[in-house]
RNA sequence: GCGCCAGUAGCUCAGCUGGAUAGAGCAACGGACUUCUAAUCCGUAGGCCGGGGGUUCGAAUCCCUCCUGGCGCACCA
């Protein structure tokens, strides 16, 4: 909020400089950022540098110009100084920072970014896990990113529509079928061996368990797999989705990879490729041209058995996201997807669509490590922890919060024994007990009949502790934070800004006392201040779904 | 062999579009509870940012090359 201001202060110099010649608007790509060390300022541009770098002039002279300038524009800094090689630095004013705290205590829930995607719709799609088995930790990652992204999303006012896709048919759901046909016959006394290939996982003896209990010995001479397959589909979305539930998370539709056929969407985007001389035919497979768009070579989209491989209905059900009207599609892969992306994104734009507006981003795997040894994790085989097994041991919010502690593109160790046994040294907590630490000093202050002041500035000046200043600039900033990680879909930023806040105000709080028998005044200006952080705290736990206890 | 991702403190990782003297948490060591919650805080120590070239005022960040690890490179999804 304050260096939208600023921003828009140095703009207006910049333009101005332009107008006397003393730099070309070619310059304009300069930035202002905040400087990581003390001393350094508040705010720091590299106008000068930037502008010295193409006239080939002395950078400090440069600067010099720009510090003129802002002598007659700039009301917001104490000082404006040249330093380095020509870095300009804001000192913002004390009450410049003081006076954020009555609007963000008035703001409340709704103090956070700008809402700069109003008026867009976006699909975000994720978890998109066929029905074969119950979600992997993997899945686990995909589901929290999704949600924080589409919760990133909302918060900068767009419109999110979240979004599951799975396909009900094909290969491996027969093989599912055939494992629970031969499992559930197994438990009926007639001995039967697994398909080839087939499930292993223990969860195919509860469905059969199920089964038998519902339908008795019925299905014994039954060779259509078409009822185990029903079942088992069933029984494994109530299982997937008591999961995601378990998480905290829902989705706006299931769109059923089936009704790209049914609606002849197929065949349809066969047909237009085919128009544009994109598609031929060789040992009896259609290929798709993909080498036309700098790709190594050509693709398959439809098998010599007539069956399409996975490459067509994707691009068929992308091409619906864009008739459905959104704005922006953004997926959510695992890395072991990486290959699907870029004939995906040639038939889009082989269709005539802007591809740009379809945003990937793959997250890398995750690694489970017990005892000091990788678990190696596969849906078929029996050795693998689920999601659901996760959830049991640490919690939602730990799963969520660790989950996030990551950039998408990092690979992920997650140590059960230390999210399990080690709890206590929990980053989650750590940030957690901050907010219950700030409730229950406003309580404590509401028990001695002391209120907390709101959007009333009568108080602030007295915040003049550096402790305080930086708070409240770590607060100011807040907005500007949680924007560019939605742009980013960077969920993970707003995990490290909450533990950096939350650090600042442990530290404060050992330092400075906030209620105080002989001092009132000072006591409701950091009651207000806690309020603030508090707000600050509350809303960027929501942010990443995580709770926010007022007592722990 | 080719493509994508990663390589930063003993370990796990941040570092937004190139910026000034490189950041955090754990682990290690030494301290702080008659006080608004010690699930906390304070201090100490710890680094050729994988190696080597290049681009420029300036590189962990961009380009090239090599090394290491992960994921892919199907008429599986």
């Amino acid at each position: 909020m304050i260096k939208a201001r600023l921003q828009e202060i140095v703009d207006r110099c910049f333009q101005e400089g332009v107008k006397r010649e003393y730099w070309p608007q070619s310059a304009d790509d300069y930035a202002l950022e905040t400087p990581k060390r003390q001393g350094q300022g508040d705010f720091s541009t590299n106008l000068a540098l930037i502008a010295a770098g193409i006239k080939k002039k002395n950078p400090r002279e440069m600067a010099a110009k720009l510090t003129g300038l802002l002598a007659d524009y700039c009301d917001i800094t104490d000082k404006i100084e040249i330093a380095g090689p020509g870095f300009v630095n804001f000192f913002i004013r004390d009450a410049v920072w003081q006076d954020v705290l009555p609007g963000i205590c008035q703001q409340g829930e709704s103090f956070g970014p700008p809402k700069i995607g109003a008026g867009k719709r976006v699909l975000v799609e994720f978890v998109s896990a066929n029905p074969t088995g119950p979600l992997s930790v993997g899945h686990g990652r995909q589901a929290v990113l999704g949600d924080a992204i589409a919760r990133l999303l909302e918060a900068t006012g767009h419109e999110v529509t979240r979004e599951y896709y799975y396909n009900d048919a094909g290969r491996q759901m027969r093989v599912l079928a055939g494992s629970l046909r031969a499992r559930y016959l197994e438990l009926s006394g007639i001995p039967c061996e697994l398909p080839e290939d087939g499930y292993q996982g223990k969860y195919i003896y509860d469905i059969a368990r199920e089964l038998l209990d519902e339908q008795g010995d019925k299905l014994q001479g039954v060779d259509d797999l078409t009822p185990f397959q029903k079942k088992a589909e069933q029984a494994i979305f109530k299982d997937i989705n008591g999961t995601l539930q378990r998480m905290g998370i829902h989705f706006d539709n299931y769109y059923n990879e089936h009704t790209l056929y049914d609606d002849g969407h197929i065949d349809d985007v066969v047909a237009r490729l085919r128009d544009k001389g994109l598609v031929y035919e060789q040992d009896g497979a259609v290929w798709f041209k993909t080498s036309e768009f700098g790709l190594e070579k050509d693709r398959v989209i439809i098998k010599s058995t007539g069956e399409p491989t996975y490459r067509l209905p994707d691009i068929a059900y992308h091409r619906e996201k864009f008739r459905r009207g959104f704005d922006w599609m953004v997926d959510i892969f695992g890395s072991d997807h990486i290959a699907t992306v870029p004939d995906v994104m040639a038939g889009i734009t082989a269709l005539g669509l802007d591809a740009s507006k379809v945003t990937v981003v793959l997250h890398q795997f995750v690694t489970l490590m017990r005892d000091g040894h990788q678990v190696k994790m596969s849906t078929r085989k029996a050795t693998f922890v689920t999601l659901d097994d996760l959830l049991s041991e640490v919690g939602p919010d730990v799963v969520r919060f660790f989950f996030l502690m990551r950039k998408a593109d990092s690979q992920l160790d997650f140590d059960l024994d230390l999210a399990t046994q080690q709890s206590q040294e929990n980053p989650v907590y750590y940030v957690q007990y901050g907010h219950a630490r700030l409730t229950s000093i406003i309580r404590q202050a509401g028990e001695r009949g002391i209120d907390v002041p709101g959007r009333d500035n009568t108080h602030v000046s007295l915040l003049d502790q550096p402790e305080e200043i930086a708070l409240l600039r770590d607060m100011a900033s807040y907005p500007e934070l949680v924007k560019n990680a939605a742009l980013d879909l960077a969920p993970h930023r707003v995990v490290f800004y909450l533990q950096e806040l939350a650090a600042k105000f442990h530290s404060y709080y050992n330092k400075h006392r906030v209620i105080s028998e002989e001092d009132l005044e000072m006591t409701k200006a950091r009651l207000q201040l806690v309020r603030g952080i508090r707000i600050v705290l509350r809303n960027g736990l929501n942010l990443i779904g995580v709770d926010a206890p007022n007592s722990m």
